[in-house]
DNA sequence: CGATAATTTGAATTAACTCAACTGTTGTGG
DNA sequence: CCACAACAGTTGAGTTAATTCAAATTATCG
């Protein structure tokens, strides 16, 4: 089946890419080395640990662990959610390769939610304290933690606006279009990828119930703007589904015009 | 009325508050200098603008402006919103006294929203660019940045989770718990206080239609929680607002477990 | 292969919205 | 300083988008 080949796929990616250093790593340029010396990205790349692939559903952290490490996807996803007293967990975001996870935790020195791969998931540990150490030599690498930081507030401030004013439609949508930017970024397929999530996460993250999802999938499908196969989207119409967004769109054009991140 | 005198003690506050170096400020243990040694402080308070306050519907930024202060407020309150082409403002945030504006403009080098005085408001001024050379010198000075930069995302992450699976309810006693936490810390009433933003502006904040927000607040009134009258809000049963979070509360707790922030 | 989990689809329900009318408040200019 | 216009807030009635509950279908994993 075709979930089998994309697995087949994403493994000899990691295989491939486990213990690439920053320096010959192609994420480099979205990833925390993006701007700095070479001398520098030798350093900061002397810290990174690279360990062996986390597994489906293995957790990366939990609430209440101490902070030690920040961490880069390099292949895979991860998806962080929090989890309150047997209730359903609620998904707040999910993560790509060359996205850095854990950022949450500085403020007060833990984890404040789960953090779990969604598939085998090859990461980059990165020694908080030890980055912290190096930032004060490195002015490039201060800037560059702060950048990424702040890109994570106006991403949440996206999600935010999103999830405050927009359909059920106009959530999906941006969602996969989200997808669909940050593949391309990393050169994969723009109109043609696979959903590591469940209907169930994506709901969750979308503030939607996962039938709703469903129905969405069906109906962009017989509208002609998506191909939908199980996990399996391609985007038919990418004009047709940004129009779904409106007024939303100047955010993805400001986004889109910085090559950086 | 009582709205008067609530503008006359703002009014009161800021006169006396404009000038006041960071070593004397009351919200230093709120704000950047948090943790740093007098030395520091100093140092820091040396770059800081003290400008004459703003009024009432006063921009203190919008997007495109190149970013070159973050903004720390001293008395009155800001909102954060986005607006693209005619369409109705989205607020994005609310800001209290202590609290630092303008970190999500660090991604692109310019700011992203716009930032309106809710009332008579004074801010400290903060050079971005001098900030960061300061924390080449200051440990602290990076450590803490990094803080309030995580701190703005565990506050989104906290608001993203409300809006995709609170009711109007939860997300309305969840606005004004916030609230209440916020003023008590800054050693205002935590159970009597004024709302410096409209229904309309608190809807758009919580992902609510204004008359939505109205009717709760009937309710809440009725049900013996609030006694409401206008702007004027008295929590007259705390710890059944609170209960009105349910499963959600453990977010609150560990937050007020901390003092720092 | 059988069991468990994920997804799809339908039908009924509902929380919140929109539209509309009315009231109270605030600010402004004559 | 008052009158009036513009704005902010309240309340009611009808509508609707998305939910919940239920059932059938299709994958996935041991």
């Amino acid at each position: 089946m075709v979930s089998k080949d994309w697995c087949l796929r994403m493994k000899v990616i990691s295989i491939k890419g486990i213990k690439t250093a920053c320096s010959d790593c192609s994420l480099t340029a979205l990833c925390l080395p993006y701007g700095l010396e070479p001398d520098d990205i030798e350093r900061l790349d002397g810290l990174v640990q690279r360990n062996r692939p986390l597994q489906r559903r293995q957790l990366l952290y939990a609430p209440g662990e101490q902070l030690v490490n920040l961490y880069v996807i390099k292949t895979g996803s991860v998806k962080v959610y929090t989890q309150s007293g047997g209730e359903a967990e609620r998904v707040v975001g999910f993560h790509l390769p060359g996205e850095i996870l854990g950022l949450e935790a500085i403020e007060h020195e833990q984890y404040g939610c789960f953090a779990k791969a969604l598939e085998t998931t090859a990461v980059c540990e990165l020694p908080f304290h030890r980055l912290e150490e190096l930032s004060a030599d490195i002015s490039g690498l201060r800037h560059q933690m702060l950048r990424l930081l702040s890109h994570e507030i106006n991403e949440e401030a996206r999600l935010v606006s999103l999830l405050n004013s927009g359909s059920a439609e106009e959530r999906l949508a941006s969602f996969l279009l989200s997808l669909s930017e940050r593949f391309k970024r990393r050169g994969f397929s723009a109109t043609d990828f696979f959903l590591s999530m469940s209907r169930q996460e994506m709901g969750s993250y979308l503030g939607l119930a996962l039938e709703t999802v469903s129905r969405l999938f069906r109906r962009l499908q017989d509208e002609g703007i998506l191909q939908v196969e199980r996990k399996h989207i391609q985007i038919q119409n990418l004009s047709r589904l940004q129009a779904l967004l409106q007024g939303r769109s100047e955010c993805h054009a400001q986004m889109a015009s910085n090559v950086g991140l």
